[in-house]
DNA sequence: TAGATTGTTAATCGATTAACAATC
DNA sequence: TAGATTGTTAATCGATTAACAATC
């Protein structure tokens, strides 16, 4: 049974960029923040702001606001940064070799620790220092490692096939990155990244844009 | 001044979506399907379906349902992809790297027709057939070639930079990349791909998920 | 204390779902 | 015609914003 009030993902997806921006006043030694600057910054409501800190707690103090590094510490033990991600990219392909290089997912609490690949002529070949392995190796991987979440990088018709090899194998959560939608246990958390449905987004509201010049 | 009846982002997040079951269902030479069928394959309500479709105009027909071929074509219509959008990368780096290899955005109506770069070294060369030039140089080519959408694939400290250098010279769409947030005209329109922020939702949602289990 | 700002309740707004008359 | 399914209006639900008492 859920344990607690369930927050509503509106909120969750917030929090990240809360988190960005609580960084950046962090680095720029702002030791307070109230809701209305913050809400400044961000083009959002000052109402919002509070309401979202206050499905977690009260974070804040009348008359004061908010201490910059205590939120900051809240968001990122309520994000469960602070205990770091285990993942395994699933496909060494141009998305996955980019993954595996990008240090940023390093930086914020996501450590890639392994490469599968079904192209036997890289496997032992390491990207950025992280080995590429056999797909085929993948059960006995997870026996002997944790993992957390699965990068699928691999084409369209491979996903759901892949998707449903890692379920089966416990994994329970999968970054996507093929276009479609996987089909997975209800246990199972997914999050997608779309790429082309992003930039058709984006397309249309350029044109609509366009239009509402003339 | 606006010329019909806005339609909200939701919807408009939605259609790519449509698009891409609908392409599924064209691959299968299936030729009708009606609201009910299209919502249980995308695990929606059938009045969604209903109400997103009919921001656009009718396009059922009552006892019958959709014709998928008229639909998808419709879709792609309103998405713009039919006219073709025309892309430039800013940045060689991992993520501008692997977009550049990225065939699925070109079979989707996105052609990436060149990649810039402040690299002097790579100049010149070519990734997956398009060219890498100098960033110096952007201006002049811009006046030579139309360019509807510029892909911010750079370090988050240029982000803000060259997203005033490619707003100033007219480009009126981004694609950003850089973890944080982009402050440009009103009159440009921005789709942000936060691979952290999407990953830390992630991370949230299989904790919380755990936490359910027990 | 007086001023500021939170935490929280109430009001509003927008998006989703339900219902059904229109019609193929 | 009878059955099916849309188009569309009305009801519900959830998320955002406003307001203000509590309190630092």
């Amino acid at each position: 049974m859920s344990s607690e009030k369930k927050i509503s993902q509106s909120v969750i997806r917030r929090l990240p960029r809360y988190y960005r921006y609580l960084k950046d006043l962090l680095d720029k030694d702002t030791e307070r923040v109230s809701s209305r600057e913050l809400s400044e910054m961000m083009h959002i409501t000052a109402s919002q702001v509070r309401q979202d800190f206050n499905c977690f707690g009260g974070f804040g103090q009348q008359g004061y606001g908010y201490s910059v590094k205590a939120l900051y510490d809240e968001i990122e033990e309520i994000l469960g940064v602070t205990d770091r991600f285990k993942l395994i990219i699933i496909g060494a392909g141009n998305i996955g070799t980019a993954l595996s290089k990008h240090d940023n997912l390093k930086k914020s609490g996501f450590d890639i620790i392994a490469i599968f690949d079904h192209k036997e002529s890289i496997f032992g070949k390491k990207i950025n220092g992280i080995e590429i392995r056999d797909i085929n190796k993948l059960e006995e991987y997870l026996t002997e490692n944790k993992v957390d979440i699965a990068v699928l990088a691999v084409p369209y018709n491979q996903a759901n096939e892949l998707a449903k090899i890692v379920t089966e194998l416990g994994i329970k959560a999968i970054w996507n990155f093929s276009p479609g939608d996987l089909h997975v246990p209800q246990d199972v958390v997914i999050e997608n990244v779309h790429l082309v449905d992003s930039l058709m987004v984006l397309g249309y509201n350029l044109n609509e844009n366009k239009k509402n010049v003339d």
